[in-house]
RNA sequence: GCGCGCUUAGCUCAGUGGUAGAGCACAUCCUUCACACGGAUGGGGUCGCAGGUUCGAACCCUGCAGCGCGCACCA
């Protein structure tokens, strides 16, 4: 043992045992192993990303989980990996292009701008998995994943082709969500609802078959108004029945559309009256096919004006255009008002600006095993913790809309569809193309390209991310149609560690996935952790510069000390706002913990007096009621950790692991004990403290150590807790109880005496600081009317109330005015000189007395109604009537000591 | 609009029927030989509001308010 600084330095001793721990193969699985299983999947970060506390919280847990099951006797496999994330690594390289060197991808080309996105993760795509290492991730890296590996991009033109087949996958032109910025179609899970103040424009249209009659109608789109090719009425509108059937003039383009009466229109909503773009919103589009209208496309793919006929219009973005529109609508005089208006705009969640719905050509799947799906969760074959969310799940379940998986992009999984170079374009402009089609042998989908492949052009759009991932649970233990060991020892996964935020794009895809392609649920727990906020409670974000960097905080606070601040303040519901002072304490605990042991340590080996056993039993027989206590409080932390863990109570965990170990062990126990370490102590005292210590601290670091896995292995090794090669991260917790020989009616009696020291403890310096003595280690204690085991307690007492002595004196006479205290081991006296007045000591008395005959007038009340005597359960009565007692004792002996002082 | 959740000490949060809790912050004292990333002591809350159930409610029920989050085609 090497001699311990005083604070703990946590960087160099954190990067040591990671090491050691690679080096020992210590998170590496083996599916030869006859333990049973217990096995996780990352939820794979995005490969160019940087780790922020959303993913230390998320990965701390399943950290914590990986290393509890060590500990408890399983086989563990954390398998990493990461995600290629498709728009947003492509949109990252495209920025990078522009900025450097002024250039397009379209420019680069297709071939040569891949193999910039791949030298781009080659380069940064390190960064997030080295920053889990730092964190002590104990993920099995020999077999870390990426959702572009040859054998899983296998996977996904597999299962493409599978669900194609079987006729869930199919092409088609539909209304879908376009963003503009990333020129691509996006699912509905990728559009987020944001709420903006907008301008609500009242128009007229003039009545063809009228002039100088208008119908008004209400938009907040006047540049779409190029692609109006109807206005709708409600049919029950009593106002506009008269001019269903007739035309309208549409301002510009100059042409008479027609009114026509449809449902949808919300007769309360503007005007009642609605102009119908089919080509530019979702529900004018289902209304256009219902009437059978035109649809006339009058935006570009980027978001700007197509529409020759209004010179004025065409090219301008479509922002710029609808001010145009408005200021042209205004001009006509057909401009009635313009209102302020608050309502919800779709956003591309990684373009950043409104999505604009988009008549294109897509493929789309139908999900598979949805009532699998649903049920499994419903009747908890899959349980969801926290449980509510397994309403939201359901609810997401039974209203699903077809997945549109193809991308217009160029990284990522491209579809494994071909099409005949002489047809390409007559099937390319299909409106849709059905079995037929494809049977027609124009078309090949499979995983391999066809043969003669000079005849045939790929299809250029890639998959869905999430079409990828959803496969991960199992895509990452075996390729297509293989039966790994690691399949078969691991799947199932155990647990899914993940945000509530992706419950649709991920977990529930994964479900379906698995029960569709494995025949089986891919994980049986599900915890969604809390989504990490910062104080005022806005959501993490770059933009913000709310997000602190954990990168930052680990150099500040070790990794540890993050881990365990976060755990602590990491609710099992809602959210949690960060406060980078938890994270203080977490380092602060780690330096208690490790102040702890060097205190042991300063006391050196354990000789033995009698025998040279060390044997834990035999050192029982010697203990105090102080050690009795702490290692009865040990077993019964051991239970209560199992127990919250069975619950995933990860709060709860770390509060109950910081408590024993700073409230009961420091402050109490070694406080208490710290007598038997000095020279004056007898070696028997000195030997059953030290090894109580070490019987509690060996198993305690064990239990911290999934939540504090470097300082627990440093210190365990330091120790010598452990034998030679040994790590702690590998050594299964003990079965038995420390105290499993003695009688629980023994060990209470010794609780007893030891709650009863430590509180009087706490009233006797409570009356020092009051009297103003608290830092004065001479004052000498009168105890009158000690209990029968007081005595042997005496030299205990005197330390922790930092007394000079303790007398124990039954026929004491107090002099009026002498401080006292009634306390669980008899009535305690501080005479000191200059502190009797006789004053002081009755305002100090009054004011005890007071408090009591206030808990007393509440008990005596409770205990007077007859009800709660008849009808409360047997041993809520009795405490009550128990403390009763006891306060009127009480009340009497302080009453007593108040007409003493005269 | 529908659904879900939250509201407890200045702050962050525990607490699912029996005398309101922790950590931080605050105040006073202590650099005493594990730790000032520390020790001791103390002040501080009519548990969002209003009803109801109960002998008894922070906890169960109903309503209301505020905040947050999902879902939804109100242009």
């Amino acid at each position: 043992m090497s001699e311990l600084s005083k604070a703990y330095e946590p960087q160099a001793v954190e990067a040591k045992w990671y090491a050691a721990w690679l080096e020992g193969k210590c998170f590496e699985a083996d599916p030869a192993s006859e333990k049973p299983a217990y096995s996780i999947v990352i939820p794979p970060p995005n490969v160019t990303g940087i780790l922020h506390l959303g993913h230390v919280l998320n990965n701390a847990i399943q950290d914590i989980l990986a290393r509890r099951a060590r500990q408890t006797g399983h086989e563990v496999l954390w398998l990493p990996g990461t995600d290629h994330a498709g728009i947003a690594t492509q949109a990252k390289v495209e920025r990078e292009l522009r900025e450097n060197e002024k250039l397009t991808r379209r420019d680069l080309g297709r071939d040569e701008f891949l193999k910039r996105v791949w030298a781009f993760k080659d380069k940064h795509g390190n960064i997030i998995i080295n920053q889990l290492k730092r964190l002590g991730c104990s993920c099995d890296w020999s077999r870390e994943r990426f959702t572009m590996d040859e054998a899983y991009t296998r996977w996904v033109s597999h299962v493409f082709v599978e669900l194609f087949k079987k006729g869930l996958i199919y092409r088609g032109k539909r209304m879908v969500n376009w963003c503009p910025v990333s020129l691509t179609a996006l699912s509905d899970e990728e559009v987020i609802m944001t709420p903006r103040k907008s301008k609500l424009y009242f128009m007229k249209y003039e009545l063809t078959d009228a002039p100088g009659e208008f119908l008004e109608i209400s938009t907040t789109r006047p540049e779409t108004l190029m692609g109006d090719v109807a206005v709708a009425v409600n049919p029950k509108d009593p106002r506009y029945a008269k001019y269903v059937g007739r035309t309208v003039f549409r301002p510009f383009p100059h042409a008479a559309i027609p009114v026509i009466a449809d449902d949808h229109v919300d007769i309360e909503f503007g005007t009642g009256a609605l102009k119908i773009t089919p080509a530019h919103d979702k529900a004018d589009f289902e209304i256009g096919l219902k009437h059978g209208l035109e649809i006339i496309d009058t935006l570009t793919p980027d978001g700007h004006m197509n529409c020759p006929e209004c010179p004025d219009l065409h090219g301008l973005e479509r922002f710029v255009a609808r001010k145009k529109a408005a200021a042209k609508l205004e001009e006509m005089g057909l401009l009635i008002k313009v209102e302020e208006y608050d309502n919800n705009v779709g956003y591309s969640e990684r373009g950043g600006v409104p999505i604009e719905p988009r008549i294109s050509m897509q493929w789309f799947l139908k999900y598979p095993k949805v009532q699998e799906a649903a049920d499994a969760v419903a009747n908890g074959d899959i349980k969801f913790r926290p449980e509510r969310w397994a309403k939201t799940y359901a609810h997401w379940m039974e209203n699903l809309q077809d997945w549109c998986i193809s991308r217009q992009l160029w990284w990522g999984h491209q579809i494994p569809v071909w099409y005949r170079k002489d047809k390409l374009d007559a099937l390319k402009n299909a409106e849709s193309l059905d079995m037929q089609d494809f049977a027609s042998g124009d078309i090949h989908v499979g995983v391999e390209a066809p043969a003669d492949g000079d005849n045939w052009v790929r299809d250029e759009d890639v998959m869905d991310t999430w079409f990828s991932s959803w496969l991960w649970p199992f895509a990452t233990m075996a390729g297509v149609g293989e039966e790994t060991a690691t399949l078969k020892k691991f799947y199932p996964t155990s647990d899914l560690v993940t945000g509530p935020d992706i419950i649709f794009f991920w977990v529930a895809r994964m479900i379906m996935a698995g029960f569709e392609f494995k025949d089986e649920l891919p994980f049986r727990n599900v915890y969604f952790t809390a989504i990490i906020r910062d104080l005022k409670g806005r959501k993490m974000s770059k933009s913000l510069g709310n997000s602190p960097d954990p990168i930052d905080l680990m150099e500040k606070y070790g990794a540890d000390g993050l881990r365990f601040g976060l755990m602590r303040i990491a609710p099992v519901g809602s959210d949690v706002r960060f406060d980078e002072s938890q994270v203080e304490e977490g380092r602060n605990f780690a330096n208690k913990l490790y102040n702890a042991c060097r205190f042991r340590q300063m006391a050196g080996e354990i000789e033995y007096p009698e025998s040279e056993s060390d044997d834990d039993h035999e050192v029982v027989g010697m203990a105090n009621c102080f050690h009795l206590d702490i290692l009865a409080k040990l077993d019964q932390l051991t239970v209560d950790l199992d127990k919250a863990y069975g619950d995933y109570r990860f709060g709860e965990i770390a509060a109950r692991l910081y408590e024993f170990l700073w409230n009961e062990f420091c402050d109490k126990f070694l406080e208490a004990v710290k007598g038997d370490l000095r020279e004056t102590a007898t070696p028997e005292a000195r030997a059953v403290t030290l090894s109580v210590f070490d019987t509690v601290m060996s198993r305690y670091l064990q239990l911290l150590h999934p939540y504090m896995p470097h300082v627990t292995e440093e210190l365990s090794q330091r120790m010598g807790f452990l034998n030679e090669d040994e790590f702690l991260m590998q050594a299964d917790l003990p079965e038995e109880p420390v105290l499993a020989g003695l009688l629980a009616e023994d060990i209470a009696t010794e609780q007893g005496k030891a709650a009863a020291i430590y509180e009087t403890a706490g009233r006797l310096r409570n009356l020092k600081a009051e009297y103003n003595v608290a830092s004065r280690r001479d004052v000498k204690f009168i105890i009158k009317g000690a209990v029968d085991w007081f005595d042997a307690e005496r030299p205990i007492l005197a330390l922790l109330t930092g007394a000079g002595e303790i007398e124990v004196d039954s026929a004491y006479a107090a002099p009026k005015g002498t401080p006292v205290s009634l306390t669980p081991v008899g009535e305690i006296y501080l005479p000191l000189e200059g502190l009797i007045d006789v004053e002081a000591e009755r305002v100090r008395l009054t004011r005890e007395i007071g408090k009591l005959e206030q808990e007393l007038a509440r008990s005596e009340a409770k205990l007077g109604n007859e009800s709660f005597v008849a009808r409360a359960p047997a041993e809520v009565v009795a405490q009550e009537k128990a403390r009763l007692e006891e306060w009127r004792g009480k009340l009497k002996q302080l009453g007593e000591m108040l007409s003493g002082l005269g």
